[in-house]
DNA sequence: AAATGAAATGAAAACGTTTGTAAAGATAAC
DNA sequence: GTTATCTTTACAAACGTTTTCATTTCATTT
């Protein structure tokens, strides 16, 4: 902030009016004299006049701001939910301050705390990999500070939620798997705590249940964090005779696999077909290009924007929703038995 | 901003005592009683009293917030600085708040003056591919906002800047295809306008040169922005009997070009060797792996953070700083004549 | 010419802090 | 018992706004 920043009482002593008619004719309050509007609005243009921020929160007891916790920002995904988060706020007049926790239980704790001295309206957030205590988000409620969780929720704190049907996504992965002759299923998933991990699991599994087929134990793997290099690792532990279909919980995991599987001399898609979770934009571009779950990010942005600012101004405290958004299957080469060009 | 979130006056109030003293207490200042002392912080501690972020802006007229300008938040590059500005500043008690144009002149300007209301401390700024006219960052500049440009630079503004030598990284590029035999070269690039992408071609160009050989005009190809898509097309223009080298100056415009190479059925890298730009992550994942030139996006965002956070609070007008990070050849499969595996 | 009412402006408090200065209380010296 | 000194606390202003309430100004009416 510009120690010499022009001010209200700049103008005002300048015109030698008060700086209270000023404040008014710069809101083009009826209740002072055209002429004097004019006059001040002219100075105010002539200056630059800017009204000061800081005074206009405090004042207000109101930022125009929301805070967003997310576990990565170097990651397609949260990219695209942040791009979705900032469309809808702008438009409505609030900015963004992003506080990334790279996916540390330690690191969320602190940046959720510094969200706590007023700075932020509300906030949005994603909880990292490793949390499983929820205190600080209590906090955050208990202080009323409207608040909504995204992708990874949290179920101890009742709330607004976006999130996407990790259940029936699993399950529409392991329908296609099967419509495509798959007989020999494979999971290969991040952090098995995690609950949306767990959801996309169950929904496969069950899936191939009820088309009599078995997911064996020996062909679920879990790994730490979901990229490319556990993806190159993991998928040596599979026995490749008995597996021919895989889904993975990320695209970048699936890729590791794939290349480890080609290392093999497996096929993709005719040995193994394979599935991955995001649709990033290296689905598209790698080599066969990456059959995968489609991920809503900026609509799962968007949507949260919107419910984090209704909450915030509306009065009544509104009955939480919890918003399930649609993915969608995107079929490409690894799964495309017959046409793989 | 909770309405109902717990004050000094509060505290002042419930002990009977002055406002000022408890200010005092909180900030373990010994003209209080040391007995005063340990009480108020007590109750400060059983309330979680948190001084409010708002008023204390107002009354220091600082803000402890940093405002980044840049294109795009969906891209790996950009990812890597906000990382890098994150991690110094938040050591050095500063947040930041982000603000992305979508490479479009109207909403460079838009968040810019949005960011002239005494809300930042500082700004740095990587301008868009868009802009040619800079009269919204010399209107920061008017207002002695300190201000850093990274990247993509405005010239017309004295001000710190971090940058890497494009110009010596279009030689590294030439020197590494000219060692490969590379005898037919060829130049994909991105918007013409940009001064990034005029070093690139000036270096890769000369570098040539010097070795005696031409990099004639039918094989430079620019195209708008830079993406896969555009190295997909931009790569139908060439005349595969007249290249066997390129060098693009993305990732992405690499292996674009590349896919469109292959479905020509040449041989990467024996008919073509290609170097990319930035060392995104799907250079390695690529088939080929792509040899690029590394971009220390995390570095660069550091050091623009440490610069800017150094001009604010420096009393004295520093001197100008232009500092340039050193860029590297990853040597990947893409050029690697010999060992492709 | 005085009274009235409407129009225009100003003074002051408030948002939550910090901080310079003044006042109060306690202790010591005379 | 008064004054001086030191410790402790309170008051008030300030940061830049907005807004309530009070006051001034001025034209109109009688």
């Amino acid at each position: 902030m510009k120690k010499g920043a022009v001010t209200i009482k700049d103008l005002a002593l300048e015109l030698k009016i008060s700086p209270s008619t000023v404040s008014r004719a710069l809101a083009n309050n009826p209740l002072v004299k055209l002429s004097t509007r004019k006059e001040v609005q002219k100075l105010a243009k002539a200056y630059n006049y800017q009204p000061n921020f800081t005074a206009l929160s405090l004042k207000h007891s109101k930022t125009r701001t929301l805070g967003i916790i997310i576990p990565d920002i170097v990651h397609e995904f949260f990219g695209l939910v942040i791009r979705g988060i900032e469309d809808f706020a702008y438009n409505r007049g609030y900015n963004v301050i992003i506080c990334s926790t790279h996916e540390m239980y330690q690191r969320e704790v602190l940046v959720t705390k510094a969200l706590l001295n007023g700075r932020v309206d509300g906030i949005m957030a994603c909880i990292s990999k490793e949390s499983t205590n929820y205190d600080h988000f209590k906090e955050v409620d208990s202080r009323n500070i409207p608040l909504v969780f995204f992708d990874c929720i949290c179920d101890e704190i009742e709330s607004h939620r976006v999130i996407v049907d990790d259940y029936l996504s699993g399950s529409e992965a392991a329908k296609h798997l099967i419509a495509k002759g798959c007989k020999m299923p494979a999971f290969l998933g991040g952090p098995e705590n995690l609950s949306i991990i767990k959801d996309r699991l169950a929904g496969f599994k069950k899936a191939f249940e009820e088309a009599g087929l078995e997911l064996p134990s020996h062909n679920i793997i879990h790994c730490d964090s979901g990229n490319y290099e556990d993806g190159l690792e993991a998928a040596q532990k599979f026995n490749l005779d008995k597996v021919d279909g895989l889904f993975a919980t990320a695209d970048m995991l699936a890729i590791g696999a794939i290349k480890t599987f080609k290392a093999k001399n497996a096929k993709i898609p005719e040995d193994i077909a394979v599935i991955g979770f995001s649709n990033w934009s290296v689905s598209e571009i790698y080599e066969p290009a990456l059959t995968t779950i489609n991920q809503p990010g900026y609509e799962m942005g968007f949507k949260s924007a919107e419910l984090l600012i209704q909450q915030i101004e509306d009065d009544e405290p509104s009955k939480f929703e919890t918003h399930i958004l649609p993915t969608s299957l995107e079929i490409r080469e690894s799964t495309n038995v017959s046409t793989g060009n």
